[in-house]
Order: C-alpha cells, then sequence, then structure tokens
DNA sequence: TTTTTGAAAGTGGTCTGACCACTTATGTTC
DNA sequence: GAACATAAGTGGTCAGACCACTTTCAAAAA
C-alpha cells in the first residue's frame, strides 16, 4: 500500500491547527516537539513538513525562539525556484530581456496610476535626481521597481539583475540626466508608450556603454 | 551570530551537484546516505533539503527506487499553497499581474519578429483553431509563450500558471473563437499594442468567468 | 538450457535519543 | 531596583536503528 508521504499529511494538519486555534500571521506556533506529541509523530517527521513551508516562506523559524507564522508576502520561493531556473538557463540574453520585461512593465504600471500615487512617484524621483551625490542607477531602477507596487515582480527583478551582472552599476552621469528627464516627463504626462520608449533608450544605451567598458577592460 | 540554516546551503549545493554531474530531469539523484557522506552532513539535514524540494515539485522521491530530478511540472505546490495562501489577495493579485506582464510581453516579441518567423507563428496558431477536439487555452497561451522564443520568461510563466490556479484550465469557447481571430490578425498585422489590447481582453474576460464559477461551486 | 524463485542489497520513511547553540524567563545577589 | 547568573525552553544537527519497498542476481526448479 505504498503508505503516502506522512510529512504531506502533517503540512495539512499544521494548516488545520493553525485554522482552529486562530493563529495570526506574526504568532508562534506550537514547538517542534508538542507539534510530534500532539500529532503523534517523531520530531523528525514535523521537521521535514516544516522545513517545507519555511523554503515556501508559510513560516519564519528562529533558533531559541520559536516557529512563527510569516504574513506570506515573501514569495521567498522564488529564490530557490530561480537558482533551478537559471541553472541550465545560461543564456545571457534571456535574462536580460526578462529583466527589461520587468522595468518596461513597471513603468507602463507607473503610468496608469492615479493623480496622488502619481504625485508621490514624482517626489520620490526629483529627490533623486537633485540628491547629487552618490545616487546610483540601479537606485532609479529600483525604485521604479518598487513603485510599480507588484512585490513579486520586484523579486524577480532583483534576482535578474544580479545574475545579469549588475548592469546599473555606476552613478548617473550628465549625458543621462537629460534621458532620465524624458522618462519622468512621460510618467508625469501619464504617457504609458511614450515612458516605455524613453526608458527602453536608456537601458539600451547602458548596455552599449557596459559592452565597450568590457571590450576596454 | 545566528548560523545560517545548514539545509539552505545543502539545497543549493544539491543544485550545483546537478550542474556539474549534468543530471537531467527523469535521472536519479545520489541516494540520501550517499549525499550525506559527500557533503559531511548527517541524513536528516539532507532529508530536509529534500523534502522542501520535493513540495516544490523540483524532485519526485519513491521508496526503494531512489529521488529523481522532475521537469517541475508537479501539482502539489499549486495544493498545499492554495490552501495556505488563497486568502491572501495582495500576492495572489501580484502573481495573477505578473502572470499577465509575461505574457504582454511575449505578444508583444512575437508582433516584432520577421516575416518569416511570422509565418510559422501563424501556421502554429491556426493548426490549433482548426483542432477543434480538445484544445485548450493553455495550450493557446503556452504556445504564445513559447514562440516569444525566450525560455526563461516561459519558465516563470510556467511557474506562475501554476502557482495562480491553473486559470487557462477548460476548452475554448465558441465566444472565445472570435477573440482569438482578433488576437491572430493583430499578430499578422505585427500591430503590438492592438495585440496587446486584444489579449489582455481575452484574459480580463477569463478571469472575469473563472471568478463567477468560483462564486457558483 | 530457460524459467522461477527467493534472498540480499540498496533506497526512501520514520522514530528515538542525544547533544549543541541560542533566547527567554527566573531567581539570586549586590 | 539593577545587574548578573542560572535554568528552562526552542530550533539545529547528528547517529543509529528499524520498517517498507524495489531491484538485482544467483541459486533452484522446470
Amino acid at each position: 500500500m505504498n503508505q503516502p508521504k506522512r510529512y504531506l499529511d502533517i503540512v495539512l494538519d499544521i494548516r488545520k491547527m493553525i485554522n482552529q486555534e486562530n493563529i495570526r500571521p506574526g504568532d508562534r506556533i506550537p514547538s517542534e516537539r508538542e507539534l510530534a506529541e500532539r500529532l503523534k509523530v517523531g520530531r523528525s517527521t514535523i521537521r521535514e513538513a516544516l522545513r517545507s513551508l519555511e523554503l515556501l516562506g508559510l513560516i519564519e523559524t528562529r533558533r531559541g525562539e520559536g516557529t512563527f507564522l510569516s504574513d506570506h508576502r515573501n514569495h521567498q520561493l522564488v529564490e530557490v525556484l530561480s537558482t533551478f531556473i537559471l541553472q541550465d538557463n545560461q543564456s545571457q540574453e534571456d535574462v536580460q530581456e526578462t529583466r527589461k520585461i520587468h522595468e518596461l512593465s513597471a513603468i507602463r504600471s507607473i503610468c496608469q496610476n492615479d493623480a496622488t500615487s502619481q504625485l508621490s512617484v514624482w517626489d520620490s524621483f526629483s529627490k533623486c535626481l537633485t540628491d547629487e551625490e552618490g545616487f546610483l542607477r540601479s537606485d532609479f531602477i529600483r525604485e521604479l521597481m518598487v513603485l510599480s507596487g507588484n512585490r513579486l515582480s520586484l523579486k524577480i527583478w532583483i534576482l535578474l539583475e544580479q545574475y545579469s551582472g549588475h548592469p546599473y552599476k555606476g552613478r548617473i552621469s550628465s549625458d543621462e540626466t537629460m534621458m532620465i528627464k524624458n522618462i519622468l516627463a512621460a510618467i508625469r504626462q501619464q504617457d504609458a508608450d511614450k515612458a516605455a520608449a524613453a526608458l527602453t533608450g536608456w537601458i539600451d544605451w547602458l548596455q552599449k556603454e557596459n559592452e565597450e567598458n568590457d571590450h576596454n577592460s
């Protein structure tokens, strides 16, 4: 009777327990030893279930303190999945392009925000531009991703940015200031197509820049 | 100094091992006992890492046979996650939206292909439409993702599609045939904006459809 | 010879008990 | 009352032991 995985039942039992005892995100769940006793299984089985849930970002464990129900917004699974997905996808082009996909979608999304959100967006960016000292390209793009409001997309972008060799390292040059101002202007006008085009221009320009640097070095 | 989780390192070690030894989906990976010896950790630690990967659908374990690398198409991830996470609106919306991002980018990319590629695209889709029996919505969208040529984007999409509860299950109804024809027409005209708009229409229509079904059941 | 059988080896599944490292609560001392 | 030391509780890890199951392969049977 191929007895199907005990730890999977445990996962469901734990979920049921969380429901019944009204455990909320951030609360502590019973200790491993207590769970083992209550569910009448070994502690190792409990741990296998918990580790799975932890990898999914559903719970959080702190040594010496306990196990806590997470507010599963972490999307931690992306990090692990990505290492598996990207393993055979050495095609750098795919990574670059996918990163661009998320960036362009983000700026389009921002353009479609309502006016009040629009205002805060403007604030964030113009503050960045005036602060000439130490403001990096990656900060600008990251701000873009954050403001789009899609946290999953942000997480994916962070990973892709790392995997594609940090294309946005370095400070914003005076040449680029104009491009960025064009991007901001398009956002202000809520013109998604124009903003996307302007951003594409900057990204491609940067990429060419990076390639030249790679050649020289 | 909070020693970072050992089993997470193991996950990465296993990934590296898979890479180095060129283990392909379907192949067997070393036994738990061998992994424990090679990585110099206890078997229980190995198991915690493997259980996590199993829940993610990245590997498959068969008692008495061994552990096998899966072609990440497994369902249990969705089942477990949905029981935990379905309540959380924000993250669900993020997943849906991110999936849509990849779909729209794919269709835009296809529209920008050259004429010869365009032709084969047309072939693939029209063959799907004439084959009325058993042609599923997911097949159409998947074909879209494949034809875009970005394999990384395709892989991410597959995961998101599972993670968001298989929104494209079911056959294409006669109502939808018209929408799809509009999409194909836009592709033929290489009009990216039009194609994206048409696809958005279909996706949103489908989403509304799914929500109604959920209410009824 | 070919087929059947069955014991052995190998694998994942589970349990137990023992430490370790860390945090929190408790109580003691100053 | 404050500072410190101790104990209790918790997750992290390990080793060893069975169990259930599959595969293998050599011995026995046909």
